[in-house]
DNA sequence: CGCCATTAGTTGGTTTAGCAACTAATATTG
DNA sequence: CAATATTAGTTGCTAAACCAACTAATGGCG
């Protein structure tokens, strides 16, 4: 008689469960550096990330910043808006598309960016300098593969 | 004259920065999972957690779900609350000290959670199908290392 | 024993994320 | 060219996370 084995591993190791350990290391890490950015530059990570995407690609609308970071569009506007506020940023609305917004760093802004830059690399490489080179090289392409792969799995 | 080049690196590719990277795809990964999770179950992350540890381990305190999962106290007292109430979960308070309680999944809370458990390992299954068994291997190993290495970096 | 510290858990207030409904501008189509 | 759809961005509402202050119970030390 056949007998199908459903019954094998009725637990879950939650602490070998990699989706689970991958959000652990990933919030880990985003604590570690956001106590950085906020407690040195009063900036959120969100806040953060739209500061650097306009440094690495000025004059782009938020649409264009909402694509590039997946940062949803409602927070987007909050953060733009408060990042205006404090004049970190500048925002001209297109003359032949009154919708479409050109943001860009203000000269604070930029200051404050490259003041923030080379934090984050130092923060990146005080993370990965756990890695042999071989190692590094390894867990980026893994990360990239994965990540390709996550976007074809259905929701 | 010496000349240090501290103006090298600028700009920050954001999409090359591995922290970055990590958090995308660890909130890639968790939305795809908690969507299945709260539509079938009517469970979120967090509370799913909770049960996945007393399935693992019964009759153990708040507090020690607490340690075991990262879930900060305040969210793990209320989302226990919330089990409760839906009586997935069953608490004692001890004897002997009456401030620790004792956790267990209800024979609800288990049927729900044998449910829950080849949910979850099918999805990591399919999240890893894209890897080898040796890259398996290398990125569960990878994750751990960098893991225990960022629990020693300063806050 | 009595005071202070610690531990387990709860509650209040604030911030953030995320969805959905909305406004305004432009594009499309019949 | 009028009706409809689409796009960019804003606003309202809800749920989740987080911190700090709090209660209650126990432990440690004079």
């Amino acid at each position: 008689m056949k007998q199908e084995d459903k019954t094998i591993a009725p637990v879950l190791q939650l602490e070998r469960y990699l989706p689970y350990r991958l959000s652990i290391l990933s919030n880990r890490i985003s604590n570690l550096i956001s106590a950085t950015y906020s407690s040195k530059f009063a900036l959120s990570i969100t806040e953060w990330r739209i500061m650097a995407v306009l440094g690495e690609y000025p004059d782009i609308s938020a649409d264009q910043v909402s694509n590039k970071t997946q940062i949803e569009k409602s927070i987007l506007s909050r953060a733009i808006n408060k990042l205006l506020q404090r004049q970190l940023l500048l925002r001209e609305f297109d003359a032949a598309d009154r919708r479409r917004s050109m943001l860009r760093l203000t000269a604070t802004g930029l200051s404050v960016y490259r003041e923030v830059v080379p934090v984050s690399y130092d923060y990146e490489e005080a993370l990965l300098n756990c890695f042999s080179d071989a190692e590094k090289e390894q867990f980026s392409k893994l990360i990239d593969g994965l990540y390709r792969h996550a976007l074809t799995l259905p929701g």
